[in-house]
This record gives structure tokens, C-alpha cells and sequence, in this order.
DNA sequence: TCATTTAACGTTTTT
DNA sequence: CGTTAAATGA
């Protein structure tokens, strides 16, 4: 150990008694039922620490999985922290990541014994979506009776379950069901042609690996003598097996979860997977962590009462010792516009009354759509806002386009991304010529990077579609003998500059402006992976969700952007991004019967319990201050909906009768935001100077609204009342 | 083949 | 309403 660790007792400082027993109980199976804010992630650092200070194991022995990246690098910084340790000596901590990069890992190692190919590429919803829909084209499957989403979940489903492809076809009873057993085996195939593997593969083929091969396991249970799983209330049957394989040998494996906050199980979670614990590992430790550390009294005794509600959850209090705090506040609202409005003027009195930042108030909820008209209404009152997640950095079109050149270098049969890009930009290949190239591959019976390298000898294409394609074998071979020379920004840049990418983006718009902003900060990415090499570019960018990266909107920073250096702005995001986080205060959003809990889950108990989880997430994000909005009305496909108050809301009104008055306090909006006045007489075309957004040109003006266009953060629109312009 | 137009379509949450 | 997929015209 460096010398500046400090003395293993300092390591149970400030921890209260059932987390200190966490932290020394390091042997042997342990369960730590972690209620929301019992400092769960602090018992989890310090038990890391511990078994690193007291010599049971090295930094390489211990296995940390969290269910984000960003989890991962909170743990990874405060274990630095505790350890007093300089942040140069990143490779002596523990291995810290999601179940996807842990097998990412496995696999790029020893895949190959199963016959994963050492270079595979990771398919995301968009690729996988593409290959489903190419197969159920292949099976002449009606698209509008079957939609390949359909298929794709059907598919996932059956993989998080660990089910094969052969056993889902036995098993299959409903038509869709039946459709998707078709498709499955020749997705399977069409994944392994490509060199290819799709998120769920990352875990069930690890799963596979390490359950036929022996001593391979062997190695990786030696490796890992210490586990540790975040968040195990949202593991997947697959993730469950894996966990099995990893600690069968030596059982030390500490989970820590809460029932309670299970809100995925629409991706496969199981929270039975927390409650049996007890039962699947003989032997072990519980430890109940039900001292809250975050929030006020009210609002802990709001969110017990919402929670109580549901039937299937395991029984446990919360308590605090902190002071009851402001009662939490309904606000009723006319529509989402009124409901954003209410926002701003509460923000705002906060803030120029300087009771809070910007950065202190958090705005949640149930679906990314209804950001927007939160978005809108910030923007035109300048309040500073960022998004976690939604708009997703990695998914826009330009990016994604270099993202399939790169991954076409590097896997050369990867005939997704091939497809992707093969007429962009634009060389003369269209539907047409594609199919003939790929008939022709067919009955030559040549792999994509074969026939490419041999497409000249093809003479059924045109002309100009042999010469596009020989074109785009040529790039993509010479890169391809680069991979190892250069590094991934130096590699992109020059395929840029050889495609001439930047002036295909171009086409005078703002929006292609914008295009080319994002291709650059692309660049920027690729220059935080010199040591990565290209592989390990990709699979960043594979494997890291929007939960990990910053978006401040305005200046659209790329991904990369550390948390900790949390700008001074809002904070919006969608509830399920919102788990693991705190703020003083939060606004909980859209909370009507449809919205929250969602139409999709009305009429049945599981849902509409989990949809209550989500409720109880979000509140207990709350540190001082709750508002719980709902809209009379809201904008739906145009025209507007009225919708009944949230059943959430009648959960906490019985709490009021039951528990000590003033925890409610109830207020009516009204919409109308002011006589709007007119500061400026803007005309198009002019010039202007934004406080945020810096110098732009005006595009056009309506009413109240004008639309501008900043140079590098896109268009905006604006309301010339309250936005801080002037005349340049 | 490509760009522009028009029609249809659908909104839960994400590794 | 806003976005994306098919359909049309050049």
C-alpha cells in the first residue's frame, strides 16, 4: 500500500454501526439492504478500501460492478480519495464498471474459445433494429403486422433469459412470438457473419463462456476474489448466472440493492433476485442500512406513504434524525407550459434571492418528450439548463456515420455499418447496385471483405457502382493498415480529409453548421483515447449512456464531460436517469394519471407497482425542498388532453390525515407569465449578442419569438422580452 | 440515383 | 405536433 494511506481504523470513521459491519464483513457471502440515501455508495468505497488497506487482496483481485459508468468513476474517484493516493495510479484500482464492460473485457480476452472473434464489434438498438429488419425482409415478414421493435424486444427478452434460439422456437405460442423464433436463428447468424455482438450478447455469451469453459473460469474466479455488485435489484436472469460463475468458487460477494428502487424490469430486471439472495448463497450476512441521510422528514414520510401503497416489496423504515423541513408542496397547473412556468419562478426567486444555484434544483420526469416544453419555456427566460440524457450525442446521424466507417476498418465484415455508409457521402450506389453486389457476393460465396477486395472482377454492376465500390474498398483497406500507426484522432482526421466529409455536411443550413460542430467534437473524443488505440474507442463509445456524459444545451458538449464539474445549471432529466442522485431541490413533473403513472401500465398491478418505484425514486431524490406538479390539461399529438391527478399524489394526501399536519401544502397557478414588453425591435438578418449564447444572426421573427442562430450552438428560439440580447 | 415532396406514424424508461 | 418513412418528380 503507498504510504499515504491512512490507518485502517480511519476507514470506519464517520460510519454509522451496520455500515461499519459492512465494511469489515469481507469474507463470504453479504447482502446490504440499502434504502434510498443510507450512504450506500460511501459503505461500498470504504468496504473496497478496506480489503485493499488491510492486505486481503490486491486492487486487481477486486471486481466492482455498478449499473453506469458514471457510478463507476464516482466509486473510483472517492476510493482514490480514501486511499490518499496521487490520481496518476489509476491501473492500482479495482476494476470498476457495468455488467456489459465486465464482459466486454472476459470476452475480448478469451472469447475465442467460443468462437467469438477477437475484434468483434457491439451492435447497438440502432444496428440491431437494422439486422432484424434485413432478416424479417429476408422471411418476407409483414412489417406492419410484425414490427421489427416487436421482434427486437421479443429477442432480448429471450436472451436476457438466457434462452437459445432453439429453445425460443419451442416455446413460442403467440403469432409474434412464433414470427420472432424465425427470426432469432438468422439474426443469430447474420451477428456472427458480421463479427458481431448486440448489448445482450455481451452478457449471455459470457455466461456461456464461462459455464462450458473450465479453466477459463478457473482463471477469472482466481482473478476476482472479491465481488461486489451495485444496484443487484436491477440484474437480469443473465447477470445472475454470471454472478453465479464468477464467485462459485469462493463466495465472496457482497450485493447491495433496495427492492424499493426497482424500476427496470422492462429490460429483464428481477428484483427477486435481491430477495432471494438470502436463500441462494448459504451462509449469508443481511445488513440493513435504514438510516437516511439525505432528506427532510416530510419528505421521507411522503415517500414511505407513496411506497406503502405497493404489495410486493420487502419490509423496511426509514428513519432520520433531521428536522421535518418546508412542507412538500402540489402545484396544480393549467398545462405544460404553466407547469415549466411555475419552475422558472420559483428558480428564479430562489436564485436572486440567493438561497440557491442554478445547480441545487433538479427537474424530473416520466418521459424524454415532455423535456421539450421545459426546454422551450427555460430557453426563453434564459434560465442555464442541462440534460442528462434523451437528445443522445452518439446517436446522431453524422456521428454515427463516422462512428461505421471506423468500425468497418476495424472489423472489416461487418456488413451493417458496410450498408451504413456505403453511399455516404453520396457515390453513386444506390438500392439497386447494392443488391446486385450482394447477390453476387452470394453466389461466390465471398465474405463482405473479400468481395469488396475483389469487386472489380464483378461485372454485373454498372460502371460507376463498381468504381463507387472499389472507391470505398480502397479507403477502408489502406485505413485498415493504419490501425496500429496511427491513433484514433489521427485516424479520423485523415478519413475525414480523405472523404471530404465536412463538405458533404455543409449544405448552408444551420443544422448542417451544427452537423459539422458535432463531427468535431467527435475529433475532440478521439483525442482521449491515444492510449485505446482504436479498439478501445469503439467500445467506449459503445458502452457509454448518455447518463455518463454532460449535455449542457447551448454549448452541446460532447461526452467526456465529468460530473464533478457540475456547471451552475439546472439539472432535467427523465426519473430513471435520476437514480443515484440527489439534490436540495427537486420538481417532480407531469404527475397526471397517464403521464405518471404511464397509460401503459394502468391496468396491471406489476406495472403500475413499478411505476410507483419510480414515483418513490424520484422523491426521495429531494434533500430540503419537493414539488410535485400536475397539468389540468397537456399537449398530445396537437390537440389537448385532460387527465385526473396522479393516484401518487391521493397516496400522499392519506399520509396527511395519518401523519402530523404540515407536510402538504397545496397551491393553484395560474398560466398567465406577465404583460410581455418589448426591449428590442429586432429585423432579420441582423446582428445580436446573447449573455449565454454569445453572437448570432436572427432568422426570422414572430410575435414575441425570435429564431436565432448562434454560431456553433445551433439555432434557438428566444423570446426577445426576456432573453438578454442586444444589438451588436 | 437523388432530392424534394407527401403521407403515415407513434411516444416509457436504457446497458 | 414533430419526426421519420414511403412516394414522387427531376
Amino acid at each position: 500500500m503507498s504510504k499515504g494511506v491512512k490507518g485502517v481504523d480511519a476507514l470506519l470513521v464517520g460510519l454509522n454501526a451496520e455500515q461499519a459491519r459492512a465494511v469489515k464483513t469481507t469474507e463470504g457471502p453479504l447482502l446490504i439492504l440499502a434504502g434510498a440515501g443510507s450512504g450506500k455508495t460511501k459503505t461500498l468505497t470504504h468496504r473496497t478500501a478496506y480489503i485493499l488497506a488491510t492486505n486481503r487482496a490486491t486492487a486487481y483481485n477486486i471486481l466492482a460492478v455498478t449499473f453506469t459508468n458514471k457510478a463507476a468513476g464516482e466509486m473510483r474517484h472517492r476510493i482514490t480519495e480514501l486511499l490518499g493516493g496521487s490520481r496518476g495510479n489509476r491501473n492500482l484500482l479495482p476494476f470498476m464498471g457495468t455488467f456489459h464492460a465486465v464482459c466486454v473485457r472476459i470476452l475480448r480476452r478469451d472469447g475465442e474459445h467460443i468462437g467469438v472473434p477477437r475484434n468483434f464489434v457491439i451492435w447497438d438498438e440502432v444496428d440491431r433494429l437494422a439486422a432484424i429488419k434485413q432478416v424479417a425482409r429476408k422471411l418476407n415478414i409483414d412489417e406492419k403486422k410484425f414490427p421489427p421493435r416487436l421482434l427486437a424486444a421479443l429477442i432480448s427478452g429471450a436472451k436476457n433469459e438466457m434462452v437459445t434460439a432453439v429453445e425460443y422456437a419451442d416455446m413460442a405460442g403467440s403469432p409474434a412470438e412464433l414470427t420472432a423464433a424465425k427470426v432469432f436463428p438468422l439474426y443469430q447468424d447474420l451477428l456472427k457473419e458480421n463479427g458481431a455482438l448486440d448489448f445482450d450478447d455481451l452478457i449471455a455469451r459470457a455466461v456461456e463462456l464461462l459455464s462450458t469453459q473450465k479453466p477459463i473460469r478457473d482463471k477469472w474466479q482466481q482473478q476476482f476474489k472479491y465481488v461486489m455488485i451495485d444496484e443487484y435489484q436491477d440484474t437480469n436472469a443473465a447477470q445472475y448466472q454470471l454472478v453465479k460463475l464468477l464467485t462459485s468458487s469462493h463466495h465472496n460477494i457482497a450485493v447491495v440493492g433496495d427492492d424499493w428502487q426497482s424500476i427496470y424490469s422492462w429490460r429483464g430486471a428481477d428484483y427477486r433476485n435481491i430477495l432471494n439472495f438470502e436463500n441462494d448463497y448459504e451462509g449469508c450476512t443481511v445488513i440493513k442500512l435504514e438510516q437516511n441521510y439525505r432528506s427532510s422528514k416530510n419528505i421521507l414520510d411522503a415517500a414511505h406513504n407513496v411506497i406503502s401503497h405497493n404489495k410486493d416489496r420487502s419490509q423496511k423504515k426509514l428513519w432520520t434524525p433531521a428536522p421535518a423541513g418546508p412542507p412538500i408542496q402540489i402545484l396544480q397547473v393549467s398545462s405544460e407550459r404553466a407547469e415549466a412556468e411555475a419552475i422558472v419562478r420559483r428558480i428564479r426567486t430562489a436564485v436572486d434571492g440567493a438561497t440557491n444555484n442554478f445547480s441545487d434544483f433538479a427537474v424530473l420526469y416520466r418521459t424524454n418528450a415532455q423535456s421539450r416544453a421545459i426546454e422551450e419555456v427555460f430557453v426563453s427566460y434564459s434560465l442555464p439548463y442541462r440534460i442528462v440524457g434523451g437528445l443522445r450525442f452518439y446517436e446522431r446521424k453524422e456521428i454515427k456515420d463516422v462512428m461505421a466507417y471506423l468500425r468497418l476498418i476495424y472489423q472489416p465484415d461487418d456488413s451493417v455499418s458496410f450498408e451504413r455508409i456505403v453511399n455516404v457521402p453520396p457515390r453513386g450506389i444506390g438500392t439497386k447496385s447494392l443488391e446486385v453486389f450482394a447477390n453476387w457476393r452470394a453466389s461466390e460465396g465471398l465474405s463482405l471483405s473479400k468481395a469488396l477486395a475483389k469487386v472489380e472482377t464483378c461485372q454485373l454492376l454498372t460502371n460507376k457502382a463498381r468504381q463507387g465500390l472499389s472507391e470505398l474498398a480502397e479507403i477502408t483497406s489502406s485505413f485498415r493498415t493504419q490501425i496500429d500507426n496511427l491513433t484514433p484522432e489521427a485516424l479520423t482526421e485523415r478519413l475525414l480529409r480523405k472523404l471530404d466529409y465536412f463538405r458533404y455536411l455543409v449544405d448552408g443550413t444551420p443544422q448542417g453548421e451544427a452537423r459539422v460542430e458535432n463531427v468535431k467534437e467527435l475529433l475532440n473524443v478521439a483525442a482521449q483515447y491515444h492510449d485505446t488505440g482504436l479498439s478501445g474507442f469503439l467500445e467506449e463509445v459503445a458502452l457509454v449512456s448518455d447518463l455518463d456524459t454532460v449535455n449542457m444545451k447551448g454549448s452541446d458538449k460532447p461526452p467526456g464531460a465529468r460530473s464533478e464539474d457540475r456547471p451552475n445549471a439546472v439539472t432535467l432529466m427523465t426519473l430513471h436517469s435520476a437514480k443515484g442522485l440527489e439534490f436540495p431541490v427537486v420538481f417532480i413533473t407531469g404527475l397526471e394519471e397517464t403521464v405518471l403513472p404511464h397509460s401503459r401500465a394502468l391496468y396491471n398491478v406489476t406495472e403500475l407497482e413499478e411505476e410507483r418505484r419510480l414515483m418513490y425514486v424520484g422523491m426521495t431524490r429531494a434533500k430540503q425542498e419537493l414539488y410535485l406538479i400536475h397539468a389540468v390539461a397537456r399537449g398530445l399529438y396537437g390537440g389537448y388532453v385532460a387527465n385526473p391527478p396522479s393516484r401518487f399524489l391521493a397516496d400522499i394526501k392519506d399520509s396527511r390525515i395519518a401523519t402530523a399536519a404540515g407536510v402538504l401544502a397545496f397551491e393553484d397557478i395560474d398560466d398567465v407569465p406577465g404583460e410581455p414588453h418589448y426591449v428590442l425591435e429586432l429585423a432579420e438578418g441582423e446582428a445580436v449578442r446573447h449573455q449565454i449564447f454569445g453572437e448570432g444572426t436572427v432568422l426570422e421573427v414572430a410575435g414575441e419569438t425570435a429564431t436565432i442562430y448562434f454560431k456553433g450552438k445551433g439555432t434557438k428560439k428566444l423570446n426577445i422580452a426576456f432573453a438578454p440580447l442586444q444589438k451588436i
